[in-house]
DNA sequence: TCACGATCATGACATCTGTCATGGCCAGGT
DNA sequence: ACCTGGCCATGACAGATGTCATGATCGTGA
């Protein structure tokens, strides 16, 4: 019997995970949590064998959540399932001891199946991501470059910038000016959509 | 028993929801799409008493295939499902002639719940969001603006706009000044984000 | 019929943005 | 000790952006 902890903000899939889940004879969903800083608790509880976790969570994300619960549970294996197939979410996973990566445009046998491998101790990898992973390679962005984009997403004013960052107004144009460059973008704009859709905020 | 179809582009959610939903003894899913233009002739095959349609899919979003499947097929009755709880979704999918609208944060005994009710002639609609979606009223920006904003969203320049659109360079900022306006942003980015939000796009 | 509002366009203007040159500070590696 | 590279800052400049005034066309409804 593979035990099985399930972590998704929206409670309607994960809802539906588990009654999916626990179709499968061998599977039994022993926690479900709703937010990432739940997830190393609700293990140390049940004890899984492997755990799901999304990335887009409240509280703390899927990916630090699955360093957490590496440390604090070396038994339970993590699989990392996602919306999006971003490339730079599968590297941080797997930086993060990880042991799958689900997207969720997979099938339902493929999720079923890769709880086994993981918990059977192998390494489950969309192979298409992975050569998308590989060919996007690691995020060029300085971590304050990635800070500026992160606080540019909502679309304030370079002001507005450099006063949530505690930083002078040339300096916030500079790091958006290398981060547009490094990203192949023309505007601040496109340069966070980059930077997205890759992974990398 | 109750004839359910599903419509969501992701393939693990909708086996999810298929799994859940087959639990129920009075619930049978006859028939899964995954994209929006296959709804109608699915229904038109499998004559569903309820169909549970994804705003967010490939090919037609869930907001117009409803509308479509309301004229095909007008005994089936709609329930339009969301991961975001935008305002304008809730109000455009009750305009497509939706009977109900749950939100993925929702619990798994109220999405049974609404199918069951929906199946019952009732209107299932979360409160809050109700309440949210008439505090922001209608969306204020013309065809025009819209379009222009839908457009920025991928951050190009004007002039990038303007050829997209088959407009003047002057023309497209005069849109994008009186959707800034009217958004009550600041900045291009801003606008989109609010109209966004707002389920307006 | 006439007023109104959406659409499209032009031109002008102040401001914001993106780029570049330059320089200082500090940590890590040779 | 020295070089490299990230970080912070300033100042200057061309080009993009947002605002405004003005005017024309067109369809709708009073």
């Amino acid at each position: 019997m593979i035990k099985v902890l399930l972590a998704d903000d929206q409670a309607l899939v994960r809802g539906a995970f588990a009654a999916m889940l626990g179709l499968e004879p061998d599977i039994e969903v022993v926690a479900q949590v709703s937010a990432g800083d739940e997830v190393v608790a609700a293990a140390r509880r049940t004890t899984p064998d492997v755990a799901l976790l999304d990335v887009q969570m409240p509280g703390k994300d899927g990916l630090s959540a699955a360093l957490d619960l590496r440390q604090a549970v070396p038994s339970c294996r993590v699989i990392v399932c996602t919306t999006f197939g971003r490339p730079g979410y599968l590297a941080r996973a797997m930086a993060a001891g990880a042991a799958g990566f689900v997207v969720k445009d997979a099938s339902p046998e493929q999720l079923v199946d890769a709880v086994r491998r993981v918990h059977a101790g192998l390494r489950v990898v969309d192979p298409v991501l992975a050569a998308e992973s590989l060919a996007t390679g690691h995020s060029p962005l300085t971590d304050r470059e990635r800070d500026v984009l992160a606080v540019a997403r909502d679309g304030g004013t370079v002001a507005d910038l450099a006063k949530a960052l505690h930083l002078s107004e040339g300096t916030v144009r500079n790091h958006l000016s290398a981060a547009i460059g490094k990203t192949g973008a023309r505007t601040r704009a496109e340069a966070v959509k980059v930077a997205e859709d890759s992974g990398w905020l």
